[in-house]
RNA sequence: GGUGAGGUGGCUGAGUGGUCGAAAGCACAUCUUUGCUAAAGAUGCGUAGCCUUAACAGCUACCGAGGGUUCGAAUCCCUCCCUCACCGCCA
C-alpha cells in the first residue's frame, strides 16, 4: 500500500502515477484525502477527550483516598465518555474506510518503468538464442506427452475437473527432474536458501502480498478454516517476515522455494489455452528477495538474470520483456517478463514474471529494517518465477522432440532424470 | 480432541483495580573514572498515531487478540488464539 502521507502531501502527483496504468484511480485518491482529514479530526478530538477522562480518573482517585465525595466530578466523566463513544464511531468508521482504500490502490509505477497502455507496448529487452528449426512439422506437447505416457489429461478431469493434469510415467519423473534442478541451482549457484512452506495460508499473508482484497475471487479458500491454497509460493514465503524488524546485516534475504501453485482462473474458463499452458495446479520454483529501498533496482536485475540461467542452462531460446505501465500487476513498481520459445505452439510463454515492488507489500506486511541512523524502515521486497514449471515442460519437451516423436533430454538435466530421451 | 499451567518491553522477570508504559536484572548506546584485557559509576534505551516545532516537548493508544464491568483495567469477567506438559489419536 502506498504511503498515507504522500498521498496526503501530494495527491495529484499521485493520480497522475496512477493514471499511467490505465482504469480510475483518481476518486479513490480524492475519498481517500478527504476520508484521512475527517480521520484525524475526529481522532484528535477523542484524544482529547480520552486526556480529559484520564486526569478527571486520576484526580477521583486522590480524592477518594482524601474521604471526600466524588458523585458530581464522576458524573463529569460519565458525560465524557459518552462523547468518546460518539466521536469514536466516526473515528472508526474512517479509519476502516481509510484502510479498506489503502489496500485496494494498487502501486505506483517506477520511474523506470516505461509508460504505455497496453500489452502491446511492453519493449523487448533482449533475446537469448534462436528458434530451433526442424526438418519436420513440430508437434504439440499434448500430442508428444499424451503418446509417449508422460501426460494424461483425461485422468486429471477424472479426478478433479478441467485443467488438471496428471503426469505419469516418463513425465511425472521429467516433472520431479526439474522441480530438483531448479532448487540445486539457485540454491548452489545463486545463493538463495532453500525453503519449503506450507500451502495454505492465513488471510493476512494474501493481504501482505496484495492478492487479498481485491482478488479473493481467484483464490481457492477453505471457509471453515479460513484458509487459502496459495496461489504462488510468494505469498508464504515473503510472508516468513512479516511484522518484523530486520537487521541492516540480514539484508538481502534470498529465498528459493518450490510449491504447488493454485489458481482459480475465474473468467478465464476456455480461452484457448491448450494442454498444460494454463492449470489451475502448477508447479512452480519462485525466487524471493528481502532488501534493503537502496539495492532493491540492482537485486531484480540479479534476480531476473537468476532466472534466465535456467532457460540458457536448458538451452531453451527465450526472449525477456518489460511491462509498461499499463500492464504491470497490481503492486509492482517494475516488472520483466522472460518468454521462452515454444515450438509446438509456434509462440513465446510466459515462464517467469520478476517484480520489484519496493515498499508497497513492506507496508502491507509492516516489514521493516532498522536503518544505520537507527530508524525503521520498509524493506523493499521483489520475486520472480524461476521458474514456471509447466511452460517450462511445454517448452523442453516441444523444443527436444527428434521426428520420430522421441525427446532428446539437455546435458544439465541428464543427472536429474536418470536417462538420456523419452521414447 | 481432553486436562492442567502459562502468554508483560530485545531477553529474563516483578506487578491482582487508581500518579504503571510498567520494578529489577541482562543486553545495547553515549559519557566519566580507574587502569589493562577487565571492572566501576552516570545517563539514555519500546512501537504506532495525533498535534506541533527551528529544535525540544506534549497528548493518545498498546502488558497474546477481541469484547465486557468500572469514574478508572496489565490487574476483575467472557470468548478466541498461541505456547508448554501429560493423555488420546495419527503419517
Amino acid at each position: 500500500m502506498l504511503d498515507i502521507r504522500l498521498i496526503r502531501e501530494n495527491p495529484d502527483l499521485i493520480k497522475q502515477r496512477l493514471a499511467n496504468r490505465g482504469g480510475d484511480h483518481a476518486s479513490m485518491v480524492d475519498e481517500l484525502v478527504s476520508i484521512d482529514t475527517a480521520r484525524r479530526t475526529a481522532e484528535t478530538e477523542r484524544q482529547k477527550l480520552q486526556g480529559d477522562r484520564n486526569r478527571i480518573s486520576k484526580e477521583i482517585g486522590i480524592a477518594k483516598k482524601n474521604g471526600q465525595d466524588t458523585s458530581t466530578i464522576e458524573t463529569e466523566v460519565r458525560s465524557i465518555n459518552e462523547r468518546i463513544e460518539q466521536i469514536g464511531l466516526d473515528a472508526d468508521s474512517a479509519d476502516m474506510r481509510q484502510k479498506d482504500l489503502l489496500l485496494s490502490i494498487p502501486n505506483l509505477p517506477h520511474e523506470a518503468c516505461p509508460v504505455g497502455h497496453s500489452a502491446e507496448e511492453n519493449p523487448e529487452v533482449r533475446t537469448w538464442g534462436s528458434k530451433p528449426e526442424y526438418d519436420f512439422q513440430p508437434k504439440d506437447h499434448t500430442i508428444l506427452g499424451t503418446s509417449l505416457g508422460m501426460l494424461d489429461f483425461e485422468a486429471g478431469v477424472k479426478i478433479t475437473g478441467s485443467a488438471f493434469v496428471v503426469y505419469r510415467g516418463p513425465g511425472a519423473r521429467l516433472e520431479r527432474a526439474l522441480i530438483n534442478f531448479l532448487l540445486d541451482l539457485h540454491s548452489t549457484q545463486h545463493g538463495y536458501t532453500e525453503v519449503n512452506t506450507p500451502h495454505l495460508v492465513r488471510p493476512e499473508c494474501l493481504v501482505g502480498t496484495g492478492q487479498l482484497p481485491k482478488f479473493g475471487d481467484q483464490v481457492y479458500h477453505s471457509p471453515e478454516d479460513d484458509l487459502y491454497l496459495i496461489p504462488t509460493a510468494e505469498v508464504p514465503v515473503t510472508n516468513l517476515h512479516r511484522e518484523e524488524i530486520l537487521r541492516l546485516e540480514q539484508l538481502p534475504i534470498c529465498y528459493a522455494a518450490y510449491t504447488p501453485c493454485f489458481r482459480r482462473e475465474a473468467g478465464s474458463a476456455g480461452l484457448g489455452t491448450r494442454g498444460l499452458i494454463r492449470m489451475h495446479q502448477f508447479d512452480k520454483v519462485e525466487l524471493v528477495k528481502i532488501t534493503t529501498p537502496e539495492s532493491s533496482m540492482d537485486e531484480l536485475e540479479k534476480l531476473t538474470a537468476n532466472a534466465e540461467k535456467v532457460l540458457q542452462t536448458l538451452g531453451l531460446h527465450y526472449r525477456v520483456i518489460e511491462l509498461c505501465t499499463g500492464d504491470i500487476g497490481f503492486g509492482s513498481a517494475k516488472t520483466y517478463d522472460i518468454e521462452v520459445w515454444a515450438p509446438g505452439q509456434g509462440t513465446y510463454l510466459e515462464v517467469s514474471s520478476c517484480s520489484s515492488f519496493g515498499d508497497y507489500q513492506a507496508r502491507r506486511m509492516n516489514l521493516r529494517y532498522k536503518a544505520e541512523d537507527g530508524k525503521n524502515r520498509f524493506c523493499h521486497t521483489l520475486n520472480g518465477s524461476g521458474t514456471a514449471l509447466a511452460r517450462l515442460f511445454v517448452a523442453l519437451v516441444e523444443t527436444y522432440q527428434q521426428a520420430d516423436g522421441s525427446i532428446v533430454i539437455p546435458e544439465a538435466l541428464r543427472a536429474y532424470f536418470g536417462s538420456e530421451k523419452i521414447g
